[in-house]
RNA sequence: CGCGGGAUGGAGCAGCUAGGUAGCUCGUCGGGCUCAUAACCCGAAGGUCGUUGGUUCAAAUCCAGCUCCCGCAACCA
């Protein structure tokens, strides 16, 4: 029989991520790493479907929007714009972008849920638990924070709703043999944290409608039921394939995924809600799903003392896109978390970006163009001892690459390009072209030594492309490349570059970064964007709601506290805690008085120096981590900041009053 | 007994699944080179692998206990 040439295909997803407020560099490690892939399967000449988008329905985006005065719909148009402006700075290079508000995956959706309910894997029953009336939530016990609604801190009362319930538990011996024994679920070390905590204590069978909330997709057949997020969001894998819709035609051609990639939080709900949900449709499992660590920020918050800018516009405008994708993907290690700050980013693209792989680049062209003008013409005159470890290095590149590719192991696939680039400049010195260029006699050695370090920047820029689709182009271009020599598949010739060969010299790729003025800059943006923070504007601010009047006293009970201003004189940070500043001020007496206040996280030190406060003078002392504090500053309980976190202010008064004045 | 991560030269990490010479990057110091983005190359110093005990011919690695750190969060990937 006659073979058709049929392209394979592969089939890659982010989670939809959650619009209920902007994206940040963690949406940005999921997607770049899978644009990589996409990037790299593509130029191995596979038939790619790229697939992001945004999971739009539920409590949270209906409360936020009702906050912000708008319709749901409104309110998530707004953000979802914000996700696609990011993508395509970060040159994301999706193919398909699916919104769960989008018609088709509506449709679909019912019509899932409907198949679900015909094949009785779905039916009616009573979901129960713990509602706090005035916020319309049901809570689990475990969900309580002593035994009150943790939003609103208000009583809860016991309840029940109809609601529709998937049998997951139908699936369990099957969902156990996948986990064990495919490696379905990477990296590993997933697995057992599956199976201890879900799958062996027996798992519950799946609560999937709602009534409390109106924000989601109706059930059809049920009027006041909406689709919960499991089949909601989900099966967008499936329905932007068009499945059970007619928007698009490719289910049959990408179905199954080979790779679902996700942070490690909602590996759950992908390796085991949704293989159960495609075991009961009697559809074919994804091959492959893979849940990586967290970004985290030193664990210290954004901001204040780390100055730690995370924004990836603002990273990605001052160092380039291509660098923030780089760092990212080869900071984070294979399944673990790690830790991101703008030092070890500026270090490292200095030192990976600029010195070795750039000044690569850019030492070569230089060479080619000084000794043999723009057009050089290889002469073969190979030299083994000093050749062979270099190219027999490069020429192993490809395929390491390949090979950690395919594990989601981006970080040693960095490190294995970079062993390559390593290697490159060593090869310099070695065969020391400034020394051949003295004599024409060594021109046809010469030749061969530039061309060897042309030839494996070619390969270089074809395996590191993926990763950085921007720079890399600006790397061939430098070498005039054609399309066929910067495919994957010619990485495994070296020599597939022309023994002529036109180099035009282009701008540095990576230019060096002053690492301390960089600092100092990202810092005053921290403090800026802080400053912006702490004014939100008043529309947007929570409603302050004071507490009830505490009860009456007598005006003796009052004059019993003493209470005085002070004006600080000093003000730092306690060593070893967390919340308290310690202040010397003057309080009028001629010697200065100690007091510690627990506002750390409210203000810097160097804010309140100066400043005239209220103080209890006749507190008993009392030591607070070492600190003997003599009083108590006064400072109002402001209700809670745009974020939802307790707001703290301390009593200011006017700087006219002499220290020591007593209040009355 | 909430969950999870971690402890390896000055800093950041790999090695641990399948025990057998302690490795990488940055930094420091010394040297080389001068083609290049004050870059590149070589060399050196620096670690009783948190602690105690166990298994073993042999433990960073396996087992048990202990101590300490960190996060539960950034508009939660």
């Amino acid at each position: 029989m006659c073979k058709t040439y049929d392209k394979q295909k592969f089939y890659i997803t982010t989670p939809i991520y959650y619009p209920s407020g902007n994206p940040h560099i963690g949406h940005c490690y999921t997607t770049v790493a899978c644009d990589t892939l996409a990037r790299y399967k593509r130029s191995k000449g596979f038939d790619v479907m790229f697939l992001t988008g945004t999971d739009e329905h539920g409590q949270k985006i209906e409360d936020k929007a009702k906050e912000a005065g708008m319709t749901p719909k409104e309110y998530v148009d707004g953000i979802v714009k914000n996700f696609q402006k990011l993508w395509e700075f970060m040159g994301i290079s999706y193919d398909r972008f699916i919104r769960t508000t989008d018609d088709y995956h509506v449709a679909s959706v019912q019509r899932i849920f409907k198949e679900l309910y015909d094949r009785g894997y779905i039916y009616k029953g009573e979901y129960k638990g713990k509602y706090c009336k005035p916020c319309e939530s049901f809570w689990t016990d475990t969900q309580l924070v002593d035994g009150k609604c943790p939003d609103c801190g208000r009583d809860v009362t016991d309840a029940s709703e109809e609601a529709y319930f998937f049998k997951i538990s139908q699936f369990s011996d099957r969902l156990e043999k996948l986990l064990t024994e495919t490696d379905f679920l990477q990296p590993q070390t997933r697995v057992n944290e599956m199976i201890n905590n879900f799958i062996k204590p027996g798992l519950d069978d799946l609560c999937v409608s709602r009534t409390s909330f109106k924000w989601g997709i109706p059930v059809d057949f049920d009027e006041g039921h909406v689709v919960y997020v499991w089949v909601d969001a989900l099966s967008n894998y499936i329905t932007a394939l068009g499945y059970l819709n007619d928007k698009y035609d490719d289910f049959d051609k990408y179905w199954p995924a080979d790779v679902h990639v996700m942070a490690k939080e909602i590996v759950r709900f992908h390796s085991l809600i949704w293989p159960a949900i495609l075991m009961a449709l009697d559809l074919p499992l994804p091959k492959k799903v893979y849940g990586h660590g967290w970004i985290n920020l030193g664990g210290k918050k954004m901001g204040k003392s780390t100055g730690n800018v995370v924004d990836p516009f603002i990273l990605g405008e001052r160092y380039g896109v291509d660098a923030v994708r780089y760092h990212i993907l080869r900071e984070m290690p294979f399944g673990g978390d790690c830790d991101f700050s703008n030092e070890n980013m500026i270090k490292r693209i200095n030192s990976d970006l600029a010195n070795d792989l750039g000044n690569l680049v850019s030492r070569s062209i230089a060479m080619v163009q000084k000794y043999f003008g723009d057009t050089m013409v290889r002469e073969f005159a190979p030299n083994p001892e000093q050749d062979d470890e270099f190219v027999n290095l490069v020429k192993a590149l490809p395929a390491a690459v390949e090979q950690n590719l395919e594990n989601l192991q981006f970080s040693v696939a960095l490190t294995e390009i970079f062993k390559a680039v390593a290697a490159a400049n060593k090869y310099i010195d070695v065969t020391t072209p400034w020394i051949l260029a003295k004599d024409e006699a060594n021109r046809a050695r010469l030749s061969t030594v530039m061309y060897n370090l042309l030839e494996s920047i070619r390969i270089i820029s074809i395996v590191l492309a993926p990763f950085m689709p921007t720079t890399m182009p600006q790397v061939q271009a430098q070498l005039n490349l054609t399309p066929e020599q910067t495919v994957w598949d010619s990485t495994y010739t070296f020599g597939a570059l022309p023994e002529t060969v036109t180099v035009t010299k282009g701008a540095p790729l990576f230019p060096r970064i002053d690492i301390d003025k960089e600092i100092a800059a990202l810092n005053e943006i921290t403090a800026e964007s802080l400053k912006k923070a702490e004014q939100p504007d008043q529309t947007e601010a929570p409603k302050f709601e004071p507490d009830e009047v505490a009860e009456q006293i007598e005006i003796d009970d009052f004059f019993k506290a003493d209470l005085r201003v002070a004006k600080v004189l000093e003000c730092e940070a306690v060593k070893r805690s967390k919340k308290l500043l310690k202040f010397t001020l003057d309080d009028g007496t001629g010697v200065s008085r100690t007091i510690v206040s627990g506002i750390a996280k409210w203000y810097k030190p160097e804010d309140l120096i100066g400043k005239n406060i209220v103080f209890v003078a006749n507190l008993k002392p009392v030591k607070l981590c070492g600190v003997e504090s003599n009083g108590m500053i006064l400072s109002a309980d402001n209700g809670v900041d745009a974020d939802g976190s307790e707001s703290v202010k301390i009593i200011l008064v006017d700087d006219a009053i002499n220290p020591g004045a007593k209040l009355r």
